[in-house]
DNA sequence: GAGATCAGCGCGT
DNA sequence: TTACGTGCTGATCTC
């Protein structure tokens, strides 16, 4: 029997963790302080290698130390690199520690790199004869090694996404065989190992003179026969470079290892070493996986136990009668318009599934689907309402939404795939669709293959798996009844606004957009001569160019990659060079022709003149809707050239009018009532104007009549700045005032709103005792930050702590009056178009307009009950533009 | 040369 | 060094 020997390069994985988690590094520490994300990311590569390679025999190779046989032969080898941070340093003793964990070896010898550990053994198992051999590393140079005996894995961005490379692939991908790698790379050198090739030498060229001559041998041998008279000279010059280059890309494949392939067996995971190790590093998750394995393992086979569905067989789901689990796959995000390419169905051990989404118009199919007493369990009930509701169906009765209840637990690292939602949860029989059908070009979804039938299975199994358990900690969470009687309701609320979508008028976009290209072409012209020269306006490096080094403009703010040319600085340049003012109209219009009239003329949908948006039910951090494909949300209102867009959004019938009604105010009003403060209640009762209020009190005035426009503006930047848990210093760079004067406004406002001042203050240590915030309907986000050593993250949280419930409020605010808003308007012609926050646009028919002036305000203030009163004004018009 | 990802920018509440 | 988003273009990296 052959036996599979993997080895893995152990400091190269290790790196490649680290750096994958860079950024999130401080979230990866364990209670002791020890960072733990290398040793993370490494575990989750060993779990997936193990798990798809099944080997016999492992071994992890590590690097001995600084010095090697390289650097003895060239000093500067490697020279040059950063010291390896002591964040990755500190892992390295615990990271061998979990390796032996797991049931395998570590071994590092003197003098030589971790490659030669690897080269040799691969070669002594070569040898031998009965080995097949698997390399995973994540320095691409190791594919020298490959052979018709030896793959080798190298892991891509992400630790766990490894590519395969085979003596093939290698060829394919690089142009030469494995073995010429290291004539490639004595030609070319390698900058991150820090030695040169030859001059003028790249990836090209060295390919080219490889094919041509084999070798660099070969290559010397024959120089007469190279083409071109400088790249000669270079590698004439070069010679000696070039050699010592290969000498120190090829891998030692006699190292004097002291292990022999009999002692690298692969002993499997000792669990409570294991148990103990993942405790004390924090690792809960795989502590999870682990018990899971435990139970799973017995019925992996049996769990892909599932029935072809067919029109024969479709009888058989009528012994569901109490609930089931549905899943509708489609293969584009876009589930207005994407195929259906197969669903599957079931519950308990039997499990129904296919490929052939005309089945879902078989009688027994519809009649589970529609009926309204046996409950469904899905994941992603809106999308899964539309998919069907295309094909005639509509869904009722669903019970479970694994993506919905998710995100209401943890709205952090929410994903829209099922296997990725259930790893979250702790179920791993599930893939993620990018492990089963790839990603971006390359993603593919073949559903005739059995693996297709199996992954929609799995997904069923595990929304079926997690339900109870979700559903308990929902219970938990205290948010049970922000999920029935909000979530999962708006979900089919946006469902049908979506399905209706609002019409745009193509023809008015074209209009504006021809005129938009005659005055950029305008405007563009007067820059290139004021320029001097032609170069690319869009592209803020070159633009930077022209400003600050040809016109020598000051410099105001640079950007990590380079100068600053946004609004801000541009605005301060303006009367110093006409050029400026250009570029800002040109900015303004070439905005407003590439995001909304090419943008929106691209998805209007050809059979009804309309666009449906998707709103993002799950996404945001604070509970608010996004709006995608295409975002209507971001519609221009401030600049009048920009609001003229909205002069294209139209009712769908002649003679209808688009209607506004949006909260006045909405989220000072809520903080108003959960911060129980007196004198911003009173304003509100009192029907004041709040930035007038907030001003008289701040600057001390006796009436609101003695604010200036000035003063109001200041003051209204100041209660902004509140509800988003501004500093003194960003008040100031806002309003354009000193530090210190913003010191003092917030000073005075905490003084005159003192109950303001107490629920930040208070709402801050709830936070940090919880490491969570609530909204008014128990939606909930966690601040891991809250306590970080890191002052900007911690600060970050504490604004994040204070912002997150009056936002979150209003979001949930504004759910639960388009619930009762449906409702309202069930029996009448009005629909509800669109959601904008704070906002609700609908269409109207004349005869009903007088209704809904008095209506939709009145169902929107008494959507919740406030200590203010909720303000509602309404506007309407011809097209949306007019709506104002 | 195409595709993926990052950076800068600007649109909304 | 003020919250939450989408999406465009150009630059850069990767294959």
């Amino acid at each position: 029997m052959t036996k599979k020997l993997l080895l893995i390069d152990g400091n190269s994985i290790a790196f490649k963790a680290f750096y994958a988690l860079y950024t999130a590094m401080d979230k990866f520490t364990n209670p002791s302080g020890l960072h733990t994300s290398a040793i993370y990311g490494f575990n989750r590569m060993l779990d997936k290698v193990l798990a798809d390679e099944k080997p016999t025999d492992v071994l992890v190779a590590f690097d001995a130390g600084k010095t090697t046989f390289r650097t003895k032969m060239y000093a500067d080898y490697k020279g040059g690199r950063a010291k390896t941070p002591t964040e990755l340093s500190e892992q390295f003793p615990f990271l061998k520690e979990l390796i032996n964990a797991r049931g395998i070896s570590t071994y590092e010898l003197p003098d030589y790199e971790a490659d030669d550990i690897i080269g040799t053994l691969a070669k002594k198992a070569e040898e031998a004869g009965d080995y097949q051999v698997v390399i995973v590393t994540g320095d691409r140079d190791l594919t020298q090694l490959t052979s018709d005996k030896t793959t080798v894995q190298v892991s891509k961005k992400g630790v766990t996404e490894l590519e395969t490379y085979t003596p093939k692939h290698v060829e394919e991908k690089l142009g030469v065989k494995p073995s010429q790698i290291i004539e490639i790379k004595g030609l070319k050198g390698d900058n991150s190992d820090n030695y040169p090739g030859v001059e003028k030498v790249g990836d090209k060229t060295a390919v080219r003179l490889v094919q041509q001559f084999g070798t660099i041998d070969n290559l010397y041998q024959n120089i007469d026969q190279v083409s071109g008279k400088k790249l000669k000279e270079h590698l004439i010059h070069d010679q000696a470079q070039a050699e010592r280059a290969h000498t120190l890309a090829t891998i030692n494949r006699d190292a004097p290892v002291t292990v022999s392939l009999d002692q690298l067996k692969y002993q499997g995971d000792n669990i409570d070493k294991l148990t103990d190790f993942y405790e004390r590093m924090g690792f809960k998750s795989f502590l999870a996986k682990l018990s899971v394995d435990d139970q799973d393992h017995a019925d992996d086979q049996a769990d892909i136990q599932y029935t072809v569905l067919s029109a024969k067989n479709a009888a058989e789901l009528d012994q569901f009668t109490d609930e089931v689990t549905f899943h509708l796959e489609m293969s584009e995000e876009n589930y207005h318009t994407s195929p259906l390419v197969g669903f599957a169905i079931g519950q308990g051990d039997k499990w129904y599934v296919t490929n052939d989404p005309e089945l879902l118009h078989n009688q027994h199919v519809i009649d589970l689907l529609t009926s309204k007493t046996i409950k469904k369990n899905v994941f992603d009930a809106k999308r899964t309402y539309v998919g069907l509701y295309r094909q005639g169906i509509e869904l009722a009765n669903v019970d479970f939404d694994m993506l919905l209840v998710s995100y209401l637990l943890n709205t952090t690292n929410n994903s829209n795939d099922v296997g990725t939602v259930a790893h979250l949860h702790g179920f791993y029989n599930v893939k993620t669709d990018e492990e089963v059908y790839g990603k971006g070009a390359k993603r593919h979804i073949d559903p005739q293959s059995p693996a297709f039938l199996a992954h929609l299975v799995h997904k069923v199994k595990a929304i079926d798996a997690l339900h109870d358990g979700m559903f308990k900690d929902l219970d938990a969470h205290n948010q049970s009844k922000l999920y029935w009687d909000i979530e999962i309701k708006i979900a089919f609320v946006l469902a049908h606004m979506e399905i209706n979508g609002i019409k745009v008028d193509a023809a008015t976009l074209e209009g504006m957009g021809s005129k938009f290209k005659e005055r950029l072409a305008e405007i563009e012209q007067t820059i290139f001569q004021e320029a001097g020269e032609e170069f690319n306006i869009g592209s803020p490096k070159q633009l930077g160019k022209i400003l600050f080094e040809k016109l020598r403009l000051p410099i105001l703010k640079k950007t990590k990659t380079g100068y600053s040319t946004s609004v801000d600085v541009l605005e301060k340049l303006a009367p110093d060079a006409p050029i400026v003012q250009n570029v800002l109209d040109y900015r303004q219009i070439s905005k407003l022709q590439s995001t909304y009239v090419d943008g929106l003329l691209k998805v209007i949908h050809p059979d009804d003149s309309k666009v449906h948006t998707r709103y993002l039910q799950t996404l945001t951090q604070t509970g608010r809707l996004s709006s995608v494909d295409p975002n209507l949300q971001n519609i221009p209102v401030r600049s009048e050239e920009g609001r003229l867009i909205r002069q294209a959004f139209i009712p769908s019938h002649p003679g209808w009018q688009i209607f506004s009604s949006d909260y006045s105010q909405i989220e000072l009003r809520v903080l108003a009532s959960i911060t129980d403060d007196q004198n911003m209640q009173d304003a509100f009762k009192n029907g004041e104007d709040i930035h007038a209020t907030t001003a008289r009190r701040i600057f001390g005035l006796p009436s609101n009549e003695e604010v200036t426009p000035e003063l109001r503006r200041q003051a209204k930047a100041v209660n902004f700045g509140i509800v988003y848990g501004i500093s003194d210093f960003g008040l100031a760079s806002n309003t354009g005032i000193t530090r210190k004067q913003a010191h003092q406004f917030i000073e005075r406002y905490f003084e005159e709103y003192p109950g303001v001042k107490k629920y930040t203050e208070d709402i801050v240590e709830f936070a940090r005792n919880h490491r969570y915030v609530e909204t008014i309907a128990h939606r909930r986000r966690y601040l891991p930050d809250i306590n970080s050593k890191s002052f900007n993250l911690r600060s970050f949280a504490e604004r994040t702590a204070m912002n997150t419930p009056i936002q979150g409020s209003a979001a949930d605010i504004i759910k639960i009056a388009m619930i009762n808003m449906a409702d309202a308007i069930k029996d009448m012609k009005t629909r509800m178009l669109l959601q904008v926050h704070d906002e609700l646009i609908f269409e109207v028919p004349d005869e009903e307009l007088d209704t809904v002036k008095q209506l939709i305000p009145s169902v929107m203030d008494s959507a919740i009950h406030l200590n203010v009163p909720l303000k509602v004004e309404s506007h309407w018009g011809k097209t949306w533009y007019d709506a104002k």
